[in-house]
DNA sequence: CGCTAGCTTGATGGTACTCAACCGCAGTGG
DNA sequence: CCACTGCGGTTGAGTACCATCAAGCTAGCG
């Protein structure tokens, strides 16, 4: 399994929500930054609505994007004093803000919610341990495969045909895979030959052959 | 700053030592497993002295190694309630084990302890974001200068020209950091030629040139 | 002595990167 | 209205790097 997200807590109804009601919810245009890496964490965040895209840049200019977070998802979370990437937004995105000292006061009050907390960091570390997995083990047409295929599984219950949002341009996608531009194009123009997805238009994609699809993502169900 | 440890948490006198005394202290020998991937989480462990081990492996008969631990790192961390990989000892190595029960107790005690536990899965979770950046974005070269050189600063205080122990076979190596055994051992060799490194004799190496080290680690174009 | 595991070295090929050109589209401004 | 421009994307040619396959070497050990 793909993991896309860094935090799919998927915290069923998310405990804290309850205490904060609408309040701390924020709306980003694309490119708007939630925060920066070094800045002061001011808490994390849960995402209502949009895409998130966490990142790093090197000095010498190289970007990682470490993770898209979507709808559900919680980004911030799992950091020391200081954020440790860039976070913006891919489009508009509603989130909300979980201040640390919320959290701190909830875990005070409700010592069981820590062991919640603690669980949702080792799900992102799997994640992450998926995701080295993926980076260093898979071919190029295994990454972009699985992307989509995790992608389109996410987005909805009916996913073959249908028209499939891609909110991230072919620069995001290769430096979340490790690959490049002109890899990440060559490869999905060569899985539309194949008749396995669609490309109808810039920023959309469909499904054609989902079992295809997930054979050429191929060695990812470690279902456990 | 290459991540080698899952969880260099380094927690300075580990607070919850004290409370454990020296009880819960295992010796394991060389191949001896701690816990295995799917075995119901215990608790975590600390390192007192060796090197453990954490890796999973894939059906197609595929290794990866999450990550080494050494003296003074942290363990079975971040788990949920079955382990996501399996540990054993690279040699000797003695651990010792906290039960998650006095972890609870702990947290319920002292829930200002939470928020540093808390930290301690972030900084895990920091170490698998420079792994994955290691294995996407690095050539071989860079990774396996970066590898000596985490070891070598880690090792002890005066790295330079002294042997350090390598307790790690090739093999371990190359799939620690996505390699084959054979890129690992050409560029060990290529390391020695360009006297940067010594190569003593098996299991151990030695660090002729450190800034020289530094500079292939970060990618710096030094002969092409 | 021969065996084996760990390691090194060589030859070869494939995958993905680099460099480069080009297309379609959306703004923009003369 | 139409050139001009920039961005996102695609495609092609050439190449570098690393995996693969294959020997051979060394040290430890029965």
């Amino acid at each position: 399994m793909h993991a896309i997200s860094s935090a799919s807590v998927n915290a069923t109804p998310a405990p804290w929500a309850s205490r904060l009601g609408s309040e701390g919810v924020q709306v980003l245009e694309s490119h708007d930054v939630l925060f920066r890496e070094g800045e002061e964490t001011t808490g994390f965040y849960e995402v209502l609505s949009g895409v998130l895209r966490s990142y790093k840049i090197f000095a010498d200019g190289r970007r990682q994007i470490i993770s898209f977070a979507f709808e559900g998802d919680i980004v911030g979370f799992g950091h020391g004093e200081d954020y440790r990437f860039d976070c913006d937004a891919l489009g508009t995105t509603r989130v909300r803000a979980v201040p640390k000292a919320s959290l701190l006061h909830i875990v005070r009050e409700r010592p069981e919610l820590a062991g919640k907390l603690l669980e949702a960091a080792g799900g992102e570390v799997a994640n992450m341990q998926d995701h080295s997995i993926l980076l260093c083990r898979k071919t190029a047409m295994e990454r972009v495969a699985g992307f989509l295929l995790s992608l389109a599984t996410r987005a909805s219950g009916k996913p073959v045909g249908t028209a499939l949002p891609l909110p991230m341009i072919r620069a995001d996608i290769a430096d979340y895979l490790g690959l490049t531009i002109e890899t990440v194009s060559r490869n999905m123009t060569r899985l539309r030959a194949l008749r396995v997805i669609d490309l109808p238009s810039r920023g959309t994609f469909a499904v054609r052959n989902l079992s295809k699809l997930s054979e050429m993502a191929e060695g990812e169900e470690t279902l456990h």
